[in-house]
DNA sequence: GCGGAAATCCCGTGATCACGGGATAGCTTT
DNA sequence: AAAGCTATCCCGTGATCACGGGATTTCCGC
């Protein structure tokens, strides 16, 4: 005899998810309805659909969503999930494990990423997860989050030795003021700006406004 | 009677550790030394001690670093050991877990990131996925890698309806070349690239070369 | 097939820039 | 005290830019 007569779906987590293979779809709603406080409330085929229920009924606690999926991307799908429903954690499901695919996922606002050749447990615990507020994530994945961050993220960047006044002036220069209009912010002359902007090509080696503004904004040198 | 005399050292992974409290110094110890296949080979209070045996041994496959370190800190820490063995697998082991320390600790290399409040197995379950090509990271730290990750990275970035020649003008630019040179370059007259840039200013709703080449490259509308 | 956008080309003028020459004053380093 | 660097200022010239006018062709959508 059962303890309960199992009635108990509002307080569950309400999951939902996106996955246009019907047999993987099936399989992950039942693991996932088997868990205790857990449950699989909606299966779409495409993100199409998913949206269609977003718009109309309350959003779910956290949405699984597949990358290839027929039509819109998962990827797609996460951003207009999160543009109509924010507090809705969204989980990747699927085989790739590219860097692209990876880095785009979570620019969208991905709350994890998960690995459909990953045991099936791996989704499960991952669920409890980002529910606790975590970022479930693949080992390996995790790994080259962690390389692409310490790629992009910093530069060491030389100043060129620039001094305090030069930097102003690049500043404001790629702020697109002229010349005139920085002598006047500064309270200088125009020659003044002049030299320190001379003396700023011969630092950063370019001989062109433009190369010098492209060079000081790509290399972090003004705000 | 134990099934072997246990002397499978050399099979162990061996580890190392860089912690100040000697307490919790040998705490950590006892418990990896614990588990199987691996063994905490070496322990020091100090960053210091520990890379003047990376200098002059063999350097282990992982080594654990407290942040909080007298003299230098375990962000630093990491940065030398990673210069002198890039194969060391570097673990953070803190208290610490605001983005800061994290952001540091991530850009000089940390392959993990675990947090002392959490239960002790996580340390010895952190090293093992750390071994299997992963990287451990408490749930909260995660969710803060992503954060930072999306705040980073790439805006959607309007395009600000640019044409396909409009760009390549535009990033011609960027390079530091001048109208006739962008001209030569693309098989072009100079009064088209002039055109082609007036088009440009009016798009991004500037007046001046330098405006829109540091708009271009801030906002990534240009290689 | 007609409108519109994109891409191409042209002229001229006044503003702005690049860079060649300078110079002076203050401050640090030696 | 001399040397070196920074910051400031000045002149002039030729190159380049910004922008006001145009113009033609091609291609795409309706």
């Amino acid at each position: 005899m059962p303890l309960s007569p199992t009635n108990q779906e509002s307080s569950d987590v309400r999951i939902w998810l996106v996955e246009d293979n019907s047999t993987f779809r099936k399989t992950v709603a039942q693991v996932i309805d088997r868990i205790d406080g857990l449950s699989c409330e909606r299966m779409f085929a495409s993100c199409e659909d998913a949206l269609t229920a977003f718009r109309s009924e309350t959003p779910p606690r956290v949405v699984l969503l597949d990358v290839g999926l027929p039509g819109m991307s998962g990827i797609d799908g996460i951003r207009a999930i999160k543009a109509l429903a924010p507090e809705t954690q969204a989980l990747i499901l699927t085989v790739f494990d590219d860097e692209e695919k990876i880095f785009q996922a979570i620019c969208a606002g991905a709350s994890g990423y998960l690995l459909k050749t990953a045991p099936i447990e791996e989704i499960t615990t991952g669920i409890r997860e980002v529910i606790n507020g975590g970022a479930p994530m693949n080992g390996r994945i995790a790994k080259k989050v962690l390389a692409m961050f310490s790629k992009i993220a910093p530069q060491p960047a030389d100043d060129y030795g620039l001094t305090k006044r030069e930097q102003k002036v690049l500043h404001l220069m790629a702020e697109g003021l002229i010349k005139k209009e920085i002598a006047d912010q500064l309270d200088l002359s125009f020659h003044t700006v002049d030299t320190h902007l001379r003396n700023i090509y011969q630092k950063l080696h370019v001989n062109t406004l433009s190369g010098a503004v492209a060079k000081a904004v790509r290399e972090g040198l003004v705000s």
